[in-house]
DNA sequence: TTGTACGCGTTATCAC
DNA sequence: GTGATAACGCGTACAA
């Protein structure tokens, strides 16, 4: 007989309570209570018996049961659309990293479609989550209406990206701050036709960074950059619209540099430029990301990018969560430029 | 006064439950639970009436109390410890989807580092989910041991990974007929000096990969190919393998053809061959991976690699959850070679 | 088809 | 520092 075995044998019953433990301890059910809460006022030996026996047992308290009777439940719903961009997977981990140790659980929601965000979010309210945070795209003042009706949880969370909706902590990079040094940065080098490609129009939940760049082009040499938009942060529809774009195009006429709206849409472009269009980067054509996402800085790509604070962006978001205000609690973090070979 | 904050002003109390809905409809708090159950014995006519209620009142059932009373949560915990693997993207996708889609809200587990794997899972326990999904690496006896300690749910699953321990569920594609599979076309490609590029070896949820790869070599052509093993599943680490491995040696003794245990093993390697070795893929060695996952199909790498059907596995597994029994639900896969150009 | 005790395992609050 | 009472919001089983 294995020892695995053995164990499964031994087994206790699955359904030991805080009751069990405190008749087996000779104390009372609220003791038992305390000895798992931090700074409860208890006695350091009766703490010492209440733990051995719910050691013995196999006793561990059911936040099921805790998060009914004290209305916190210690779990955030992350709602996520957009799962072709890799940069998902990064803020996945950050996220849950930053929770995870520091107390709390999470809740993935796979928002099926456009239509199923607001279904998605009425059903992280019945699981009533303390948080809900929104990182994908399609996050329009309609669905944050639905989020409103569906109100259960205290706080509307929108991560990686910037909102002016009131009744909304925006926790994201400072999209201005960023688009600046990036521009700089592309004028400083000397490009002088830049081409912007950008990613979905979203309503309220959105990016500044087009718009920034296409400003700050205008204001410093009086002329808009042509700029493109497909319609998700995907690699794939990336490379597709650059080669349509410019495919036909008479070498004189084409971009020096691809500015792209993340790393998904440059990573895209790369590919596009040398498999496609047959040119090099940068030396034909530069590209310039924003993300800083694994893949950028494989020798395949040593692609120019700007990188996100993450880790402080996740912590201050679990420091929004152990806040009990929830107002003017937006923030905006600075990155920095992460300078490579692709531009 | 926009109609946002319109909305807010009328907001009605967060805390409405059945009794509310039961009153304003003049029914009995029961009567409004049958209206939310599925093939509840009601009429129509009383349905109606106390849906109307309910949503004048925004009410929906708090899933909390209902776990906490039926002792079904329609939740599982995902337990991940492999964020550099872009596959696991994909993975959560497939498998959020199919739990959404079917009714089941997921869990999702930063297993932090190799000591948190057993604190993870003793907390997935506490919040009393139905199933504990298990789809990284770093699984071992002892970890399921734990598992099994924290027992609380009633299934433990292994996702995309084969076990023989007897108390779990292993949902995964037939690693010895995908090799197969792999190695036939390998070996009729006319390639002649493999060399296998594994990841970490793990002690009972593992891929059979490596060891049939060898096994079916040895018998074909009789002798043993080459192998390397890097710590995890990371395109980086593969990178810097195989220039440590390759790089000195005379090209006469280079293997010429790769055989990756996964996707992200091979384009690391593809990625280290073009830019570290400065030599060209299929032409000096080919690659083939495992997964495809959609930068394989990629114009930069083109990636030959083997598919696994997640969707269909996705959807047993939420058949797995919906069957009463525990066990002989173990099931393997086929998926198919996906050829494009790296071999 | 509809209504009624009771229990699920905690926490908040107050009494000792 | 410790024990006790009353929720928390719903499901199950059974009765009407």
């Amino acid at each position: 007989m294995t020892e695995w075995h053995r164990l499964k044998k031994d087994a206790l019953p699955a359904n030991v309570t805080a009751d069990d433990v405190a008749a087996a301890a000779n104390v009372s059910r609220w003791t038992v209570n305390r000895a798992f809460k931090k700074d409860a006022s208890i006695s350091p030996k009766t703490r010492e018996k209440v733990m051995q026996a719910a050691n013995e047992l196999g006793y561990l308290p059911d936040l099921r049961a805790a998060a009914l009777a004290s209305d916190r439940s210690h779990l955030v719903a992350l709602l996520v659309d957009d799962f072709a961009n890799p940069h998902k997977l990064v803020m996945l981990e950050r996220l849950t990293r930053a929770l995870r140790s520091r107390g709390w659980d999470t809740l993935l929601v796979n928002t099926l479609n456009r239509d199923d965000a607001a279904p998605a979010i009425a059903n992280a309210s019945q699981r009533r989550v303390d948080a809900t945070i929104l990182i994908g795209i399609q996050f329009d003042d309609e669905v944050l209406r639905a989020a409103h009706t569906a109100r259960r949880f205290k706080k509307l969370i929108i991560f990686a990206r910037t909102s002016e909706n009131p009744d909304t902590i925006s926790i994201a990079v400072d999209d201005e701050a960023a688009t600046s040094e990036i521009t700089q940065y592309v004028m400083e080098r000397g490009y002088e036709r830049p081409l912007y490609l950008a990613g979905p129009r979203t309503v309220s939940a959105h990016l500044k960074r087009k718009e920034t760049f296409l400003a700050l082009w205008q204001k410093h040499l009086n002329t808009t950059p042509e700029s493109v938009s497909v319609p998700a942060y995907d690699a794939n529809l990336a490379a597709d619209a650059v080669t349509i774009t410019l495919s036909e195009r008479p070498k004189a006429e084409l971009p020096d540099i691809i500015v792209c709206e993340n790393d998904a849409l440059a990573l895209g472009t790369i590919d596009a430029i040398r498999h496609r269009l047959g040119l090099r980067v940068p030396n034909d054509i530069a590209v310039i990301g924003f993300d800083d996402v694994p893949q950028a800085e494989s020798p395949n790509y040593r692609l120019t990018t700007y990188r996100q604070p993450l880790t402080d962006m996740a912590n201050y978001l679990v420091d929004v969560l152990e806040n009990v205000e929830t107002s003017d609690l937006d923030r905006t973090f600075c990155g920095r430029l992460v300078v490579r070979d692709s531009a």
